[in-house]
DNA sequence: CCACTAAATGAATGGCATTCATTTAGTGGC
DNA sequence: GCCACTAAATGAATGCCATTCATTTAGTGG
């Protein structure tokens, strides 16, 4: 069977206009792109936790069955904001720095943009491309950027998949509670990362969050820069 | 106030015993290492869609109130979990092997447990060491060995938690749709991403996620190995 | 003005985590 | 051998949730 009714292509099926054999319905209140701002800016104000069909409905001055003609299910409405925000990511940069700048760049932004999202990194991170065309554009951007570099192409997707997967798990990071870290009761039977917790505190100018990306996305740009030729 | 109540703190509270001064109560049905295996097996069984209290409550003979009694929220039953799992990975090869060997033994293990339990992830990634004690102890092993190799002490957290990020974000790959690149009716406005994704699959001996995983892992230890002294 | 249609409605469904007053049944002290 | 105390288990209730569906509403092209 076919892969789960696709959000984007429902809205145009390639080529074909959407049809209409007899009247217009009345003039409708709703469509995907009103709900993905209403949804965003409840997202806002309220959470992931205050985000509810219910809630959504409301904003929008409608009964929340409404929606579900607009949209299958509440996943289909994460996976709307997730395309939307993924246009906040900045690939600006592919065209106008170095490489090894613009991968930085766009990697920063990128985990700017889902750290405070990061209930959407599930839905993301298994949706099919072809579901979230602005995700598509982001790709296309980034593939365009390796390929005039000199990346070998053959690798080009899995070097992007590698650096968005630690994008994905460093944006939770962002989010944790300040003591993560504090052993508590049990630092005396883990003296080797209870003392490395303490000498990184010492240091400590930037987040911990911000070292740690910091010091994997530079490792993970060195090592792929080195793959051009 | 002090941080969430800890499972772990809570059963042995650091040299106090549990306290109490009449008499017992019943032999008791539950507590948290029967609550712990069976939800673990519960969710092997139905997955998490199907893991929720009154399933579980049912496989114990027991009203799903029961469990209340032990545990104070579902999440909490997930974070048991969680740190049971973290016993399966390994983290032997830092006893026995180089150092670039044993992040790469324990980096692939790591990924391989959690790859079958991604929806443990958002609550792994923010939870707070002190209340998940095997965790604790895969830290200290894992610490031990960037120690031990020479590792600048206040990079070590750092690194380890670059490395996890990266393991966390790697597991959601492992389950993706195989066809999760699939541009579909786009691929003509994305030139860029649609032959880099064919070049991909033209090569592609191991799977997508390992290609990736093993190409940012590679990079990650180079880059890593680099900074020893 | 009619037939058709998509959109909106409101009530209903079934599932969920969690709470709480109450009951149950060991145990240590007398 | 009984009593007082306790933790554990119960079952009913609460409130929230996403989703479904039969029905109503109101433009529009013929």
């Amino acid at each position: 069977m076919p892969s789960a009714t696709s959000a984007a292509a429902d809205s145009h099926p390639a080529g074909a206009r959407p049809r209409r054999r007899a009247g217009r319905p009345p003039a409708a209140v709703l469509d995907q792109d009103t709900i993905t701002t209403a949804a965003l800016r409840l997202v806002r104000k309220s959470g992931y936790e205050g985000f509810t069909m219910a809630a959504l409905a409301r904003t929008l001055n409608v009964a929340p069955s409404a929606l579900y003609n607009h949209v299958a299910s509440k996943r289909e409405v994460l996976v709307l904001i997730q395309d939307h925000l993924t246009s906040f990511v900045d690939v600006s940069a592919f065209d106008t720095e170095s490489w090894d700048q613009a991968v930085r760049d766009w990697a920063w932004s990128y985990r700017e943009v889902f750290s405070k999202h990061t209930p959407l990194i599930p839905v993301i991170a298994v949706l099919p491309v072809a579901d979230a065309p602005k995700t598509l554009a982001m790709y296309e951007a980034v593939s365009a950027g390796f390929r005039r570099t000199g990346f070998p192409q053959e690798r080009i997707i899995s070097a992007i998949v590698a650096l968005e997967s630690f994008i994905f798990g460093s944006a939770y990071d962002v989010t944790a509670p300040a003591d993560i870290f504090d052993s508590g009761s049990m630092a005396a039977s883990t003296p080797n990362f209870t003392s490395a917790v303490e000498r990184l505190a010492r240091q400590g100018l930037e987040s911990p969050a911000d070292a740690a990306f910091s010091l994997g996305l530079e490792a993970l740009i060195a090592g792929f820069g080195a793959l051009r030729r």
